[in-house]
DNA sequence: CACCATGTTCCTTG
DNA sequence: CCAAGGAACATGGT
């Protein structure tokens, strides 16, 4: 599910319902995903704790709590990982085979299910230090990109990848960026003309807030076990507004040997560091 | 069986 | 100290 949009979708959807609800017990089926947080610490501090409210850094999920001793606000920090869900069940629903937290809610489970447990539902928050500017901000533009871009030999898709540079573009996004801002994946950063970095700001922003529109247009009530054949859990579903699915609204990602939307050249898949890299070999000149 | 997968961190090498 | 590359993590789909 993980890049930064679809961690918006999810934040969104999340916020109204957990607000204010209590949490009345705990239960971490796997351990390693809470780390480097132990069992009894998490649950001395969520046992009658209340949300109240959820936001969104990169590709973090951050819940704000309220402790149910004295009222003092604390952090649980959520991370999908490659596979990760997070949703709310009826508590009479029998519980995922991956699901790797249980929350006890009263009448509902909030679950965190992730099938490769590469995701974190921790009160450590250290990972968050070290995060780059958000690309949805405000202030995002290139003056924040070019002095990083202009050290850095690594090919362009590559950087970024880097959550120090910008935080939330995932593999996805990073070719979808490039493509639409004309530039090859395979340039290295430090290549990069000041127009092209002001024109990939401007693509980063345009593909992520696409990204959060469309999706946020579908419900999100996915229970665990289901729509493992799509990449995403919501916008699969064709509509009446929304003929095309998610999916399609990929340009390039995933799209080795489809036509170019612009001009029909074959897209071409790459890799980069051990990940796929999809681009126009005509469009994205060097 | 082989290869691929939306992410991050750690280790090694230069 | 830093940059860069690769393996590791764990499971499932094709």
């Amino acid at each position: 599910m993980p890049e930064l949009p679809e961690v918006e979708v999810l934040v969104r959807h999340l916020a109204p319902l957990l607000k204010n609800r209590t949490v009345e017990n705990v239960l971490v089926r796997r351990e390693r995903v809470i780390r480097p947080t132990r069992v009894p610490q998490l649950k001395r501090k969520l046992r009658g704790a209340a949300f109240r409210g959820v936001s969104r850094r990169a590709k973090f999920l951050v819940f704000n709590l309220a402790s149910a001793s004295n009222g003092k606000p604390f952090s649980v920090l959520g991370h999908l990982g490659m596979s990760g869900r997070m949703y709310l069940l009826p508590k009479s629903a029998p519980l995922a085979k991956h699901a790797a937290v249980v929350l006890d809610l009263g009448d509902d489970h909030f679950i965190f299910e992730d099938t490769r447990y590469f995701g974190r539902f921790t009160l450590d928050l250290s990972p968050l230090e070290s995060l780059g500017p958000e690309p949805l901000d405000r202030s995002f533009c290139s003056d924040q990109l070019a002095p990083a871009l202009a050290k850095s030999t690594q090919p362009i898709k590559v950087k970024l990848l880097d959550q120090q540079l910008v935080a939330g573009i995932g593999n996805i996004y990073a070719s979808e960026a490039l493509f639409r801002a004309r530039i090859s994946p395979k340039r290295p950063a430090r290549k990069l003309k000041p127009a092209q970095v002001a024109a990939l700001c401007h693509a980063i922003r345009e593909v992520l807030e696409e990204a959060i529109r469309f999706g946020s247009t579908v419900p999100l009530n996915f229970p665990g076990g289901r729509r493992s054949d799509s990449l995403f859990y919501y916008g699969t579903q064709p509509s009446a507004e929304n003929p095309r699915t998610y999916e399609e609204r990929l340009l390039v990602y995933d799209r080795e040997n489809h036509p170019c939307v612009n001009c029909s050249t074959p897209i071409r898949r790459i890799v980069h560091a051990a990940r796929s890299t999809f681009f126009c070999p005509t469009c994205q000149t060097k």
